[in-house]
DNA sequence: TCCTACAATGGACATTGTCTAAGTCAAGCA
DNA sequence: TGCTTGACTTAGACAATGTCCATTGTAGGA
């Protein structure tokens, strides 16, 4: 079974079949699901499941630190449950398609303090975007 | 007057009273409005300017490159029409202002091609995070 | 000035997300 | 094992943002 499960009991998270469904779904490498595909495969396996139930427990996961939230597509927020190792996201224009990426360097950086204006930057998100090998095939 | 109107007329853009208003509000530096600031900015210069025309609107002009859409903000898209100069953003974790920033070096270097995985990459987008001088102070 | 294609209107609808009151249940404890 | 309790879940109303469409209005050319 997953990490994740064992790590989300660890901290004293009281387990029901609901959250242990959502975290089944958020599984595995580029997996980049909107609240309502969680919702949709979460009813797949565990059809009395409520929205609100999905919201909430992807809310918990992601003030935990276990899932990321991102803001790849403009409609609705994704999640990915990739939190433990720093990546970016490389997103296809066309067909939405999104990949971790690692790129070298660090974007941190390259901002120099005249360019903070007396921030405190603490993070730094980058989005590539392009076309997927299919799209340009297409 | 503005250059973006003298352009938006250059390419054929039939020009209204509507037109008009929501390009005049869309216009100086670090201006990053909601579609619905927007609205409610060119209701206050003509009252009876609808939503759908202000959508629409705004639509097109991202689509003419006149204007870009950001997706700093997880609820609802923003209108920056610093479109002709490229640019980064730096949000204020806490209270959501935005500053333009100009990062030295090139994100889209740091993409090696055996972290592309075929994509062609065309365009990155970076969002800093911190926290702003007044949030800090409070 | 008149026409006509294009733009604007307003209101219904769609999508995404939040909230609440009431019912349910996991986990600790005797 | 069987209570107890507080946290969890539910359904559905509501809110915020965005889209669509049929109708009405109008900019700009003939």
């Amino acid at each position: 079974m997953s990490d994740l499960l064992e790590r989300l009991r660890g901290r004293g998270w009281r387990m029901t079949a609901q959250r242990r469904v959502v975290a089944e779904v958020l599984d595995g490498e580029h997996v980049h699901l909107t609240a309502d595909e969680v919702h949709a495969r979460a009813v797949a396996k565990l059809p009395e499941i409520s929205r609100a139930t999905v919201y909430n427990t992807l809310g918990e996961l992601v003030s935990l630190g276990e899932v990321l939230e991102v803001a790849t597509d403009k409609r609705a927020k994704r999640y990915d449950p990739n939190a433990h190792r720093p990546h970016h996201h490389l997103v296809c224009a066309q067909c939405g398609a999104i990949r971790d990426v690692h790129p070298t360097g660090n974007p941190l950086a390259d901002l120099p303090d005249t360019e903070r204006f007396g921030f405190t930057v603490s993070d730094v998100e980058v989005t590539y975007r392009g076309v997927c090998p299919n799209c340009a095939a297409a």
